[in-house]
DNA sequence: CTGTTAGCGCGTTCAT
DNA sequence: ATGAACGCGCTAACAG
């Protein structure tokens, strides 16, 4: 009756069409709706000749599953959250895509969100998120403060941290690389090639995820290997390619400088290489360079790129992998997971073997 | 009754806690149902002195809305689909940037999916999308067939193109930048250096986006100078920076060489580059490149890359600003937008000016 | 300014 | 193997 008179309504782009329902396609078929739904989830308590008729009345009424009404009724919507700094950052970018193809292949779509890694708009997103119903969210970078448990603890849905983690609250699930490690293994490339002033382009110290983890490496190594770390070392950049243009003249240009520089990132390391060639200094006879990250551009450069090589697609796809396992309730062994990273040695540096 | 009962559910990690409603709230503030989604939806029909009740309440119990359920009732989701091609692309990564900025703005969501620019794929998602009942569509790369233009044309939502158009159906609303003409200026730069064997380093002939519209450019501008394509001009890539590497190499190995080379996107360019130098070539004195999009990565190679600066974040906000337009009934006066490119000329051509 | 009442479209018992 | 009926949580008239 209502279906009937709606048929006058006018046609603008993707207005007002009639919406078709799975009543309707009971009605045309001569079924009930429980009916119709069945067959729609693959139910196999259907007769092969009624799932057919069925079947054959929806693609000819054009008929399209309603996953709201559906993620209503079964409470479940196989929409994933996920939180992230910034889509424009090649790191981000390349673990989204990791992401993103592991929640494909279960069937998940992702909401995604940039954050820019301001905690306000982090805490928002995720509260928005959880109310869209997500399944599971994905966190990614950023630190986790005692805001973000409170709301993650409130939370009706499994949350897992990709590229960071919480160390204060021991339980939470994470998948990242060992960051302090991978920073002391750089500086150790630098120390085994001889130099004895190396210089750090550093992240912001107050970044417990990039800038405080791999200042806290390059640090461990000096102090191991009784190197000092004057402060006409170390230059804190805010990890584009600018600033690392910017800390490496400041740093080639004082009185005494490095002879070779950790950059904390690929991107900033780049910047760190054509400053000195700008500065007449050869790469890497005259400075040796190091980044982290291997974003493409470190093979794109030239001299290539000697760097941490961070599994980034890895960290997406594997973090993606452990949420659907708690969405699904299937049995987890590890869920605070520290993925390889190895170090990539190209031509920034002397040493080829580590 | 029942919400009393299920509080002895065990609690594992963001599993079976009780939810609570709008009804609870209601109850519990002693108003009713439609009280309570008055506050919760800013409607101004509430006395401050309720108003103040219900959202003491609110927060005392800790309610959250869910957005499925105001979805089914309101037939909005505040959320839209974004099919392209590769997050990992650093273009569609800046694009999706512009996108999300705008669709934050707005209060709306992206739901995010890679296509590979395979049809099936793109198809397959755009159905899901549809079936989320995301409120409108961005559809970014890969060719609109006629079975994209079927399902365009059955969905109930506004879909808009990005970075791309369609020819054929005269109605559908896009935002992109007119390729055919900026792969011309490009050329006539290596043109006006006084090149006359321009060699290109282009996309696949069958991408109707860049590949082919860009060969086009190139085409048009060669003979309108009267300048000969032969076939040693001419390599194909696939857009990534190692195809460049390989195009460049044959392409300045050959008897009679191209002087200038315009590559059809930034990455291939600098593969250009990097296996000119390789091959002992000066860029720009002994061959000229010319690249396309102005990715970050242009900025960040000696020499810097000149090329064609897309506007890619724009792209992405404008077509979402126009999607906002659509799905609020906003009057739009133009709803297929060629935006404004420019010349970006640095230091891998001579010339500096156009 | 506030409450009542229908649905929104579908999954899911529970019968049959 | 199939159908009837209820409920998911909320918005939207419509009354008052």
């Amino acid at each position: 009756m209502k279906n009937e008179l709606r048929k006058l309504g006018v046609e603008k782009m993707g207005k007002k069409k009639e919406t078709i329902t799975i009543y309707d396609v009971a009605r045309e078929a001569g079924v009930s709706m429980a009916t119709v739904s069945r067959v729609v989830n693959g139910n196999p308590n259907v007769k092969p000749v009624t799932r057919k008729k069925v079947l054959e009345t929806i693609r000819r009424m054009g008929y399209r599953p309603n996953a709201v009404a559906r993620g209503l009724a079964s409470k479940k919507t196989t929409t994933v959250g996920v939180v992230i700094p910034d889509i424009s950052y090649a790191f981000f970018a390349e673990l989204t895509r990791g992401i993103e193809d592991i929640a494909n292949m279960y069937h998940y779509n992702i909401i995604l969100c940039n954050s820019d890694l301001k905690k306000d708009k982090e805490l928002q997103l995720i509260e928005a998120l959880l109310e869209k119903q997500v399944d599971g969210l994905l966190f990614l970078g950023g630190e986790v403060t005692e805001e973000h448990r409170e709301i993650f603890a409130g939370a009706q849905v499994p949350i897992v941290l990709a590229g960071t983690r919480d160390d204060v609250d021991e339980e939470r699930p994470f998948v990242t690389i060992d960051q302090v490690q991978a920073a002391k293994d750089a500086t150790q490339v630098l120390i085994k090639e001889g130099h004895d002033r190396i210089g750090l382009v550093g992240g912001p110290l107050d970044d417990p995820i990039i800038g405080y983890p791999r200042y806290q490496g390059y640090k461990e190594a000096m102090e191991e290997a009784g190197l000092n770390i004057d402060e006409n070392l170390v230059r804190l950049g805010n990890l584009r390619y600018d600033s690392g243009v910017k800390a490496a003249e400041e740093l080639l240009s004082s009185n005494h400088p490095p002879t070779a520089i950790f950059a904390v990132n690929d991107e900033m390391a780049v910047g760190v290489i054509h400053a000195a060639q700008d500065l007449g200094r050869k790469i890497p006879e005259d400075v040796s360079v190091i980044g982290f990250d291997n974003i493409p551009l470190a093979a794109q450069v030239r001299p290539l790129l000697s760097t941490v090589a961070v599994p980034m697609y890895d960290i997406g796809a594997v973090a993606m992998r452990l949420l659907t396992k708690y969405m699904n309730d299937e049995s987890i062994e590890d869920n605070r997971v520290l993925l390889q990273y190895r170090l990539e040695l190209a031509d920034s540096t002397r040493l080829k073997e580590f």
